[in-house]
DNA sequence: ATAATTCCTATTGACAATATAGGAATTAGG
DNA sequence: CCTAATTCCTATATTGTCAATAGGAATTAT
């Protein structure tokens, strides 16, 4: 089981940005410089992240990013959903066709798999990026 | 998040053994064949799982695997611990010397990390071998 | 002896994750 | 306008891990 960089750095980065606390846009220069994260792969994340809304993007001079203050709570689970490819740690999970074997309806395991996904989605979704961001401040502190 | 091969093949293959309820070893090819597990990818993770303790071989002719009878319990944890590399989804949980990135002491998102982790072998840790071979007989027959 | 089995390690192959690259589109400010 | 700063978007390269194959050694029942 392993946790992909896309969503350890997104994590990471908006932990960041919600440690800042600011309205205006943020640099995401800034934010590759401050976390370590390769610039152009923070990129990609990010567009993936406005793409889902949860940030806003504002192009240009002095422009950057913004947590979308249309939401007022993000989830870590949002978070993860939107830059991870697949959550489901097996693919039977998704739906019955996406099950190669064949043996679906007598798969003794799958419930399993199931019970496990729940229980880290039920941990993604109750903690809120706001949480994390006032955690990290106090931190620095 | 990913369940390997490794981990899914051996509970499936140990599923299929337990259902047997055999005091006598079971052949590693009957294995393969009932479960669609690529042979000598399956001897590797028997070799596995009988370094752990979980399962007794018997070589020669009339040979063959059994679970080990000194272990009333098997959990699926016990299973996936044996087979699977990493267990932990991220690697600053297995040491402060894991890692990376040297910000381990003001790191706000390991404690989600651990979490997580927490609640995955929560789960495999509550699920016995014996179980899943149960239900496996049930809804074969 | 022989054949059937597990034992053990090495190597290959396939694929996804990670990272880099390059330019297009947009916009603030002079 | 023009320029520079920024995000946008896609394509490509690189890396690394997982999955699978291979081959022979050790053991043992008959
Ligand atoms: S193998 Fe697909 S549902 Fe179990
Ligand atoms: S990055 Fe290693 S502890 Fe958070």
């Amino acid at each position: 089981m392993k946790i992909s960089t896309k969503g350890r750095y997104a994590l990471e980065a908006l932990t960041y940005m919600a440690s800042l606390e600011k309205d205006t846009p943020v640099n995401i220069r800034e934010i590759a410089d401050q976390t370590g994260i390769p610039l152009k792969y923070l990129e990609q994340i990010f567009f993936r992240l406005r793409k889902s809304g949860i940030l806003v993007a504002k192009r240009g001079p002095s422009g950057g990013f913004l947590l979308n203050p249309a939401l007022p709570q993000i989830t870590v689970g949002d978070v993860v959903r939107a830059v991870e490819t697949d959550i489901k740690p097996v693919v039977c999970l998704k739906s019955r066709e996406h099950c190669e074997s064949g043996i679906y309806d007598t798969c003794v395991t799958r419930l399993l798999w199931k019970r496990i996904s729940d229980a880290v989605e039920s941990v993604l979704d109750g903690v809120t990026l706001q949480s994390l961001g006032d955690a990290y401040k106090e931190k620095k502190s």
